[in-house]
DNA sequence: TCTAACGTGATACTCAGTGTCAGTCGCGAC
DNA sequence: GTCGCGACTGACACTGAGTATCACGTTAGA
């Protein structure tokens, strides 16, 4: 799924990139993303600027390739899922496949999201993957419902909506240091959805 | 409200950046927005390269800064609008607020909106203002609402697919050439929170 | 073993965006 | 009227991201 490597060549491209990352990582969080040069991580790497720029097309890049599959994730779990009819519910569990995805090392993904949100470049370059991901999502979504109605705009509209979701609860959740349970969070933020849409004291917890 | 200009002085620099958008904007639908410079900008305009960087702060900001006062007019409205108690209204009635606002010459928001859709750089700059707008509009929905639950992430996600909605709607407008209703737009992508949420052949055409 | 493909470093380049400096202009105070 | 202050301007220099090219070394694979 997530770039199988084969061959030799692409086993090495994978770990040399990885290490790039590890090593940039620590660069940025000690001294903030907006401060550190290309220079001064391809220097910390022990590699030229001009390997360290074949590896990632962009800064943004360095932080962020880590949550390229998530689309596809998402996408594929909402295949998975056709037993569920409710268009919100099969986003949701689709959503939870991708913080499953995401949360492996729970210190490193907060820290992770720490230095996105206070950086406002981080914070643009991940809402453009997102909006990458979107149209193949519909497509998964539309696909299982009724007979695909041309353009949709209500499939469209919800899984926008799911996805800010992820991100909403993403910074709740690091906000609380990872200590809350994310799927708890994802329940009180599709709440949005499914209550009278007036007031409400809102859900457990 | 949306920036009266008071004195010579802000009111040169308000006809003064007005000009430089419109020379700018039509080298941009002329020649594509990536390929134009701020060299070629300047030139254009009869300045100098440093005096058109002092009115937009970035390039991008030179095609977007007609949409800056969105955020206070969706905030504005909401305040308005306190008879209305159900949150989804309450949205949609200030969306309305908004596309009134940004459509006074229909074919002039059609060019902007297609410049905008093959320029990625322009949408995620525009996804960055969106984000901007957020809390403001948050705290506008929640000060009527119930009393203000600390961290009401249902707040936050009602607004957030709001916006989404904004711009979804905006994209099939645009894409129709302007002809579409947007309040019928409005309706149809909003009916992703209200319908039952399984399949739906979506409502009047 | 040979060779073609690939990874690498060095270098040069374009362009966005920042900062500085000196000259100019508008405007109110005296 | 003119003086001085603050804002606007153009010129220039600079940093840093991202692109492109070239020559060299290494390695996979026949």
């Amino acid at each position: 799924m997530s770039a199988t490597p084969v061959g030799t060549r692409e086993i090495s491209r994978h770990a040399v990139r990885a290490e790039l990352a590890r090593v940039a990582f620590n660069r940025f969080c000690l001294t903030g993303f907006d401060q550190v040069t290309f220079a001064d991580l391809s220097e910390a790497a022990g590699v030229s600027r001009s390997t360290f720029l074949r590896y990632f097309g962009t800064k943004e890049d360095v932080v962020l390739f880590v949550f390229d599959p998530v689309g596809d994730v998402i996408a594929d779990a909402l295949d998975a899922d056709r037993a569920n009819q409710d268009d919100w519910s099969r986003l949701r569990n689709a959503l939870e496949s991708a913080v499953t995805f995401l949360v492996r090392d729970v210190q490193e993904l907060v820290t992770i999201l720490g230095l996105i949100e206070q950086t406002p470049a981080l914070c643009a370059r991940l809402r453009e993957k997102q909006a990458e991901w979107r149209p193949g999502i519909v497509a998964r979504l539309q696909k299982t419902t009724s007979s695909t109605d041309g353009s949709s705009v209500i499939a469209h509209v919800r899984v926008a909506a799911a996805l800010e979701c992820l991100w909403i609860v993403l910074g709740q959740w690091s906000a609380s240091g990872g200590d809350e349970d994310l799927g708890e969070l994802l329940d009180a933020a599709f709440a949005a959805f499914s209550t009278p849409a007036c007031q409400q004291t809102h859900a457990p917890s």
